[in-house]
DNA sequence: AATGAATGAGTATTCATTCAT
DNA sequence: AATGAATGAATACTCATTCAT
């Protein structure tokens, strides 16, 4: 057997390589300027390569802002996924979850600004839009399942188990959101304190008595 | 002989009405498709206007969005002082505020998009951003020191206040966003129960002894 | 013969101050600005009234212009026409038709620059620019004439009459058109020095010897 | 191995050539439709370009014009320079001068119009006006001092040099523009005879005597 | 007649995408 | 593969003209 399958592979690791480049550069820009507000220039700026190659690694705008997306959202899946498959009671397994998921969102913000966007937005194709949120929706109920666990186990207050697991993500969001500019915002002025993951638990405290 | 006074003051009035018209329409129209994303031809769509006839009330897209966000922030800003000046003890006034600035939120979550597009998006006008932002630190200011308040009185656990501010309107916000796109999607599947107004609250629940 | 047709007239008249109001608040901005560069609303703040009167007067912008050119160029040909038909010799008539025509060029060019603008710029209706372009033709064939019985007579220069007369109304346009520029231009630093009439003529001198 | 540069250094050739090449095909189009009655479209056309790709070479319309501006006054003050460095009498250096400047002019009057255009309309920007009016006066200074001279050699008329100068520059830029209708206008009747170079210098004859 | 609001076609400019090298 | 020039459709904004009062 010659050598050409080795280049090849070469060829193709190189591709992958400069496509991930291409996201990693993509992702904030998008996410500060959004979608339609963001220019090829701006990506590939930001990528330090030439606007034209873009186009030898994706096939529109539209296809670098859905494989983002998609990255996210599937990212976020998986981290309850991990949860969820933990051992340990629900809580602590809540607990590792929330753990996990939320410094990173605090370091980088764009990527939930960037889902959000997706789902938000009309200028986003629907197909991705309605791809997200299935996902999302997904998301949401591997949260739910766990709280229910924790509310037989006797861990968690007994609330509606969706109205909790929605109330979690939310915060979980809008932290992230609010970082991206609170945090910039009250830079300047006097840092805001964000929540420790810990203080997003606190609503699923059992009752008293 | 002091007819034209008249028909000065109604003409005044009519514009104001319009410009009202105008901005109503354009809200949730922005709320969709981004600042970016939205073409004035959509915004006078909407109002059931001609284009042009916009910048007889506007003087640019700009202008027209930011008077969206402004309104918007003080509206919240309105609400919180309210909650502060009422009677009561500090977690009824607490309770009071959720009460009255989630339903809303609910129901047009497109202000809530809005402002965090105007923060979020470097194609916002930078003045706009700073400005707004201001604003919102002072509506956290006004929660933090509700909370501080009930934290004295014993009524609210007792932890970090800001970061227990920051946690209670993050998930304001994020739930205003989960709505306009989770209530949206689910309601092709399977509607998803958003919180009620006292989930919101759990978290501030003093500690069991 | 009732009354009727005194109001009527009175009507009529009024109507005709207003065009003539209005025509003389045009000229000057239509040749500041040019023809394309010149909005409705210039003319009719100009004029102090409201855009929309402008329609019960004129047809059209191009109504408004044509109908300037029209004024202007008339009252070159009648300036040219009076000089034929003085009396005095060749030469002591073309010096009254330069004393009376360049000194109100110097002090309003803007008919000059209307006239210019309507011959040279293709955004004026072509068959405006013909017909005015008729007219100039026929205003520098009078002068010719002029000149030639002059030369008849020995009293100017034996050159092509042609010639000269193109000459003669180049330098007279020439002024007019430099004299809203450089006069304005000149007025800022040290004010320039523009020929008097006599200088005008010198190019017509018979030859010495 | 510099082989980057020779390819770099062709870029930057090719840049200019595309630069020129606008220039010219729009110095014609704004003579003949003015600043403001010239579409960015027209333009293109003419250059025979896609109208995207002027904003490659010029930063907006204005640009374009300014350019165009700038370099026609420019060449005035080279021809200018020149008489005065020539070497013969200051006469002969005025007479070069003008058969120098004056059949260009009627081949391409479109510069002239260009300038005229520049320094009367107020759809210019300022400071363009100002810029080139400024080139004016310094223009009309070379030509001035250069009749000083002649008026102390004897061989021209003692007169005010500087009325002498404005006069003899009005003449060739009413020709200029002239040419530009009349020369146009006239083709389709008969052919107006347009002054030869010697026509102009009539006026500056010294007085018989 | 007079006013100023309303309309919508038109224009400068931008930007995703394609193409030549 | 890589570069950056070229294309042209799309969009904010303007302005002549019409209309309601």
């Amino acid at each position: 057997m010659p050598r050409p399958a080795a280049s090849e592979s070469t060829r193709q690791e190189l591709r992958t390589q400069r496509r991930m480049e291409i996201l990693q550069a993509a992702a904030p820009v998008f996410a500060r300027k959004g979608f339609a507000g963001t220019k090829i220039t701006d990506l590939m700026a930001a990528a330090q390569m030439s606007q034209g190659l873009l186009y030898r690694y994706f096939t529109s705008k539209d296809d670098v802002f859905i494989a983002i997306v998609e990255a996210a959202v599937q990212h976020s899946i998986d981290i309850a996924r991990q949860a969820e498959a933990r051992s340990g009671s629900p809580l602590e397994r809540l607990r590792w979850f929330v753990e996990t998921y939320l410094p990173p969102q605090y370091e980088h913000p764009e990527y939930a600004l960037v889902v959000a966007h997706a789902l938000t937005n009309e200028a986003v194709p629907a197909e991705v839009r309605v791809h997200t949120s299935r996902y999302l929706i997904e998301f949401i109920g591997i949260i739910r399942d766990l709280i229910s666990e924790g509310q037989m186990a006797g861990e968690i207050i007994q609330r509606d188990a969706e109205q909790l697991a929605v109330h979690l993500l939310a915060a979980l969001h809008g932290l992230a959101a609010g970082t991206a500019f609170l945090g910039a915002a009250s830079a300047q002025e006097q840092a805001l304190r964000f929540p420790e993951p810990e203080i997003l638990l606190l609503a699923l405290r059992p009752d008293h008595s």
